[in-house]
DNA sequence: GCAGAGTAGGCACAAACATGCAAGAATGGG
DNA sequence: CCCATTCTTGCATGTTTGTGCCTACTCTGC
């Protein structure tokens, strides 16, 4: 094997998997540690990598974070967030609404999946750079405590948009108070999302099961499903499905 | 796992659950708590955590963008964005392009300036979370490769609005080309937030200088000034003045 | 102020490392 | 076509780094 094809090769598995490890790339390309080392090292001194201990990383950060997250068992959050990027087919569109939730959704979602996303989180659409997706950023004045764009011109925007599903993050999914979030503003904002989707789903972590916050976004009826992975049995779920609410088993 | 992987990791634990727990840590990454304490311990040595009893906890934003920084030469972006940034006063309205420099401008903002920054780029828009400013997005169709939302929705945004300053980010600064960049539709943006603040300020960093790509934004005439610490001896620099620029020294 | 969890520092071992060297392959001029 | 030069690779070397375990100490909540 060519050293230059050995070497585009590093800089493929580091964009792939986000590390290489000296050890298993010597195994698997037939050749000593101390080649591979010695790649590494020019791969670092020309900016394209940086070296670590046992191996190297590649030389964004966000891509280290990318495969580091992918490397352990997945939380309540993961499994929600992957559970609704299934939800997504080539060709749709979707609105992906703010919060860290919607940001797993994100990384969930496959790098080269062709749909179109359209978001009001400058975060969500941040981390979509990496994909093939196309994006359409709703623009107003930024919210930032969730980082979305809020205020009269955002809400003009999402009017002027419409999608196949909607992907709704919210603080508390509660039976008696619905669906709720902190800010009045963002509230009007997930409300008027909704209302541009055929349907809309909510991505209901553990933790916002039986929660409630200060400002109702919508009742637990009007939205087509509710993905979480909370324990069926628990009593806030039960309350929840006596409620009527369209429970959507995640993981 | 490669130990800087790891690193990584609980950094981005720390950002995303706002704190690490040693043991729980230890137990999903299959490490002794003992090789997590020492990583937090050096993560807090580096100013990126602080070290608690039983675990970390993340470290003012403040810290840890100053800690990146104290690692790095302060290269010509660098210090052309902190020229740059020196040019946004409390209660200013700025416009703020996209792309690697306009980044660096956010950086080395002040994260108490009152002021208000418009911006169609959404990693500005993201890294200017943790600033007190009022941050208003342009909306439209994101073009991947710089990040920032073009297209006849973002063009409509643009002109919504109007600026005290508008801080333009280009590829090229030519003596005979004017001011390039490599797309239409982005030219086209560039031109027209320009036309929306009352100055305009080149960030210009010595790459940049004496380059040319294939669509013209503005001649060189039409800017307040050209940012740059490129050598002022240079053939290209001295063409610039010869064609009339008006070049600011940065740094 | 006591018990139990958490911690720093020391120790030992294994893995990863840089360095120098020599053999082999590729390159380029004569 | 051949010889000199350069580049690449693998190996042996002594060194450094990361890790787990142990012990003595410290912190926290009751």
């Amino acid at each position: 094997m060519l050293a230059a094809a050995r070497r585009h090769l590093l800089l493929d598995r580091l964009a792939r998997d986000g590390r290489v490890v000296a050890k298993d790339l010597a195994a698997e390309l037939e050749v000593s540690e101390d080649t591979i080392r010695r790649d590494l090292r020019e791969l670092d001194a020309e900016g394209l990598a940086v070296r670590v201990y046992g191996g190297a990383l590649p030389a964004s950060p966000a891509v280290v974070d990318y495969a580091a997250r992918a490397s352990v068992a997945p939380d309540s959050k993961s499994r929600v967030a992957a559970a609704a990027a299934r939800l997504i087919v080539p060709g749709m569109t979707a609105i992906l609404d703010g919060g860290t939730t919607a940001l797993a959704v994100t990384a969930a979602l496959p790098r080269d999946l062709d749909c179109t996303i359209i978001t009001h989180s400058v975060t969500v659409a941040a981390s979509l750079l990496e994909h093939r997706a196309d994006v359409i950023v709703i623009g107003g004045t930024l919210f930032k405590h969730s980082a979305v764009a809020c205020g009269a011109r955002a809400a003009e925007g999402a009017l002027e948009v419409s999608a196949d599903v909607f992907l709704l993050g919210v603080t508390g999914v509660h039976a008696d108070a619905g669906l709720t979030t902190g800010d009045a503003d963002e509230a009007a904002m997930k409300r008027t999302l909704a209302s541009r989707s055929a349907d809309t789903y909510v991505l209901a972590s553990e933790e916002k099961i039986g929660a409630a916050s200060r400002f109702g976004v919508l009742p637990l009826t009007e939205v087509t499903g509710i993905i979480t992975d909370a324990d069926a049995d628990s009593a806030a779920m039960r309350a929840l499905d006596a409620a009527g609410a369209a429970l959507m088993r995640a993981g």
